[in-house]
DNA sequence: TTCAATGTTCAATGATCATTGAATTAGTCG
DNA sequence: CGACTAATTCAATGATCATTGAACATTGAA
């Protein structure tokens, strides 16, 4: 395979990360993402989250965006925040968002949110 | 027309905000917003954005995720920011979006688009 | 070399999206 | 009333999206 690629700061887009961001599972995805700090992850880890290929394809946004860096090491990917780099190029914007992610965003979360759609649904009309 | 609804407070989500933030044309109308401050802006302000029809859909994907109120005013539509209640609710997210909406989204970014378009299409063939 | 673990690719599906323009509603004023 | 302004509705179009499962590729280790 090709070796992965990433934009460069330059070439990181508002819309694009708001884009990548703006869905409950890849906001589960870097809420994992953030505890984890330093430590990576691996694409393993979210298999609470969805199955694999569909994190293969969330975890391709993520990069794509640029909010992400995937480092193949062996037979898996590393997966981390870039951290600073969105912060100097959007300053507050990735704590505000880690921030304001519901708890259970992911695995449980479905069932809750499914539950909250139906009320919303029905209350917003 | 039955009277425009809002989400409360609580019916705002955080992924539903960050998608509707995650567009062009939506991010140059509420950059033109937090130009108005407290003076409230109508549709017509920003014909030089889109069309008429396409200006109540975006402004009504904007309404619905909760980033706008729109108050009917005569033959008006009176829209505004909700400002102070995005912040209660995701401190500093609209400010760090605000501050990274690239200069010249909107209108003229049209025709720099157009521009890019004709050079990609002129360059291949 | 064979195996198991980890991810990717691909095609198909159904859903939602953004854009367009013509027709329409609604409010205001002469 | 009738003309005018402001904005919505509607249908159609093409694009992109998220999800699924089966088949495939890559790596490390037995």
């Amino acid at each position: 395979m090709a070796t992965i690629s990433h934009p460069k700061l330059d070439q990181i887009a508002l819309a694009n990360v708001l884009s990548a961001l703006a869905d409950d599972t890849r906001l589960a995805i870097i809420r994992f993402l953030a505890d984890c700090e330093d430590r990576q992850a691996m694409c393993g880890s979210f298999l609470h989250i969805t199955t694999k290929s569909n994190l293969t394809y969330h975890v391709g946004k993520l990069r794509e965006a640029g909010v992400v860096r995937v480092t193949p090491e062996g037979t898996r990917r590393l997966i981390s925040l870039r951290r600073g780099e969105l912060d100097a190029l959007f300053p507050g914007l990735l704590d505000s968002i880690l921030a304001g992610i519901p708890k259970g965003t992911g695995e449980t979360a479905l069932r809750e949110l499914a539950a909250e759609h139906r009320e919303v649904a029905a209350a917003s009309n």
